[in-house]
DNA sequence: ACCTGAACACCGTTCAAGT
DNA sequence: ACCTGAACACCGTTCAAGT
């Protein structure tokens, strides 16, 4: 699977450098930053980012694949230290915060499980995809939890992810301000939450629902 | 708040060719339908489709707000047949139904309440917009069921509008196929699973953990 | 083998000139 | 008062020419 030959010197230093200026500028600019630009500010032609990462996509997952790996290596640490519902709730709190943190995860991940077509996967549609340790991990927690008694068996881990996924939508970006003066149709204490507030109350919710009934 | 002084007939005319067209062109192509081939379709200048429509979201609003302003009366309806928790989950239901068929309808939401920033609001943030129907039936449907101590205390009608929100974008498009061969990793029957039963399926697992209990 | 940058097609937006 | 369409800036993508 590894590259057939090592890359010429200077291919090898330009992929880097194009993958420092999109690290930047997804963080920067979120996922539809301007590919010229990434080219420009790697100091590359356009036409060098092409031969590298021929779509958007890839060069998408190029950025963002460790960060995948590490959030679903977590999966396997939290599963020893907690008890199978614990865990989960633990890691879909982390998933989401990475996808609100990093908006061109959540826009792979999105083109991945079928919630949108953000960053689309392209016609060709061949179903592995660099999310796919986010799919198996998510499946051992469930799979885990519902072993234990702690999650009903009528869901499917592809359920849980994209519920989280659409949850995670559902907190927004880091924007805060929340419109100002809402003449209070809001019910409750909506004031000043902060994003990540938002979202572990968010999955709290969902969790009681997913829970198994004695 | 209506028109000051009566439209000329031409305008007029040209005003009603563009919103046919564009409620085709959002339906076929999705809200990031070309606004230049909006107007060719229409057959006038691109100059009269931004005199007419400033903004992308100005466009959206005025192709959507009609279905929005239905689904809006529909909560009154349902709140008079049904009891009051059965209200809320059959009104959630047809408005994620709304959202996965009118993909414009999900964008303006998803700007209107916080969720992402697919066509956004633009630097003004006026906060008054075109959803404001849906905050308001919402919210009468919740203030409802909390009543009638069928839904917890401790969320707010915000938070319902955006799980909803967040769980009909987290089902996808009718796009029917899923990818193909997967190697069984989802546990459960995924098979040929329709979108409408999708949702249905999760706002009900939703409306599970929002319930209150006794 | 890889890179460059000009070239092309496309889109959003503005505005001078028309009626 | 409203419309037209050319003009401009910008972006993605390709490809002939270079080293």
């Amino acid at each position: 699977m590894a590259q057939v030959r090592p890359m010429r010197a200077d291919a090898r230093r330009n992929r880097e450098r194009l993958l420092a200026a999109a690290v930047e500028a997804f963080a920067a600019q979120g996922e539809g930053a301007s590919l010229d630009d990434i080219a420009k500010r790697a100091g590359v032609g356009a036409g060098t980012l092409y031969r590298h990462f021929p779509t958007r996509r890839a060069l998408l997952e190029a950025v963002y694949s460790d960060r995948i790996e590490a959030i679903a290596e977590r999966a396997g640490e939290l599963a020893e230290r907690l008890p199978a519902g614990a865990a989960l709730v633990a890691w879909l709190n982390e998933l989401g915060l990475g996808m609100i943190q990093m908006r061109g995860l959540r826009a792979l991940l999105s083109s991945s499980v079928g919630g949108g077509e953000e960053a689309g996967r392209g016609a060709g549609g061949a179903s592995s995809d660099c999310c796919d340790p986010l799919r198996q991990a998510v499946a051992r927690l469930v799979g885990d939890a519902q072993g234990a008694g702690e999650l009903r068996r009528d869901v499917g881990a592809m359920d849980v992810l994209r519920l989280v996924h659409g949850v995670a939508m559902a907190c927004g970006e880091a924007v805060g301000g929340e419109s100002v003066g809402d003449a209070g149709d809001a019910g409750d204490a909506e004031g000043a939450e902060d994003v990540g507030e938002r979202l572990r109350r968010y999955v709290g919710l969902l969790m009681e629902g997913l829970r198994a009934r004695g």
